[in-house]
DNA sequence: ACCACTGAGGTGGTCCGACCACTACGCATG
DNA sequence: CATGCGTAGTGGTCGGACCACCTCAGTGGT
């Protein structure tokens, strides 16, 4: 595409649409800073006027930083910028996961299963009592029933909490996205018909044991274990 | 044929706003395999109607998918779905990269740390003779000129090629976005000031004896270490 | 002096209708 | 048969109108 980026920061000839446009100089606002994270925005009306462009169109700009996590837009107050935190950016993540089919969901489990493991390995290092006691009570909760749904829930907050305690939010946010409930619930309506709960339990006490002895190296093998036994066998079922 | 929805996690009869109603039923018929990839939409006028909605409200649903890289807008043609491959939905993860700053830089790069090493050692198991020699033609066209501008974009060209060797798409697309234009361009400007270039084209000469070694584990660490390199730096810069 | 209520103004949310810019495809033309 | 052109249909833009909601100053009561 085009080069050039000289010193004209603003500097927007004639490049795509109007509404393009304008989603590129906002974000440009934002990376220069002229927009701190929870500023807010002029009015939709004055940003139109100032750009020179319909407040339709400035609205599908709005709209469009919208859902990448970067504007926030409250009826009646305004519009403002996010914290531009790793979750309010990494949001859109899920989408992926949500979309993603055949070979991609493969792929998609493979990075999971890099950082996962990486993160429980961080997480033995590093987690604190309180964080280790919210891991025990998701893994408790997990063993004392027998409704897949929930099952499922305290398994994401299993793995989240683990996420948290490993310290990097953004690998955290990430890994949300990556196990966003519905890509889990589609994965695993036939990985657990097959009888895997009593395993998941069995590597899940794994991962647990590993984190109270502090032992990041068998943390990193037992997770990357169990992610990996979900990946083999989706991997198993895209080959009829 | 629409209007409610039936049973569902997220029983709520009346969500948020219209256009985020219309956003989530493009998306769950996307989803639910009633639009193809490829597939091309209804006019928007159409799509307003059946949906109930005004085309104003209608377009910036569409906008929002566009962004997300799930649909795509060919001005007098149409809408269509895109393939939904790993490169059409990763495409915004670069905007993560772009406005991220300060503890969130160095978060990003060691996810980026962890995957590209990983990717590294992949490749030196599966890089093929070809993609070898992609791989030499940056390494040498960046070892022959000082133009910085230059420099850069054949890096980006070296590591892409890694990830592309690596086989998984979508990790290479998490890459790509990891390591866009203007994310490195803001991170090296400081760091090749103090005379890194040299350093720099050692640790790629490192990962590239590995690669022709095909030796995953030496790629791994070779690897590990230059991104390190840069992170170890920016953490310092944090710190004043 | 303090607090609860109320009203007006401002904001984002939605809708409508018109026109423009571009593409696609079939028809007339050579 | 190949070429060119015109038309119908598409997304892109615009302006105005009205609605739903939040905010806060002003009011009235205690």
């Amino acid at each position: 595409m085009d080069e050039s980026l000289p010193e004209g920061t603003t500097a927007a000839p004639q490049k795509g649409t109007v509404t393009q446009r304008a989603i590129d100089q906002i974000k440009a606002m934002i990376g220069e800073g002229r927009l701190e994270p929870g500023a807010r925005l002029p009015t939709e009306r004055d940003l139109a006027s100032q750009l020179g462009i319909s407040r339709s169109s400035m609205r599908e700009a709005i709209r469009a930083l919208t859902v990448l996590g970067v504007l926030e837009a409250r009826h009646g107050s305004g519009i403002y910028v996010t914290q531009l935190e790793a979750g309010d950016l990494l949001e859109t993540f899920g989408v992926v996961a949500d979309l993603s089919r055949g070979p991609g969901l493969v792929e998609l489990l493979e990075v999971r299963r890099i950082l996962e493991s990486t993160a429980t390995a961080l997480a033995a290092a590093r987690i604190t009592p309180d964080q280790l006691a919210e891991v025990e009570k998701h893994l408790t909760a997990m063993n004392a029933t027998d409704d897949p749904e929930e099952i499922l829930s305290h398994d994401l907050a299993f793995h989240r909490a683990i996420g948290v305690a490993a310290g990097n939010d953004t690998m955290a946010a990430i890994l949300e996205g990556l196990s966003s409930r519905t890509f889990r619930a589609r994965v695993w309506r036939g990985y657990q018909e097959e009888g895997a709960f009593e395993r998941t339990r069995r590597e899940h006490a794994a991962i647990h044991r590993a984190l109270v002895a502090r032992d990041p190296e068998t943390a990193r093998a037992a997770a990357a274990a169990h992610v990996g036994e979900v990946e083999q066998w989706l991997r198993t079922q895209l080959q009829p």
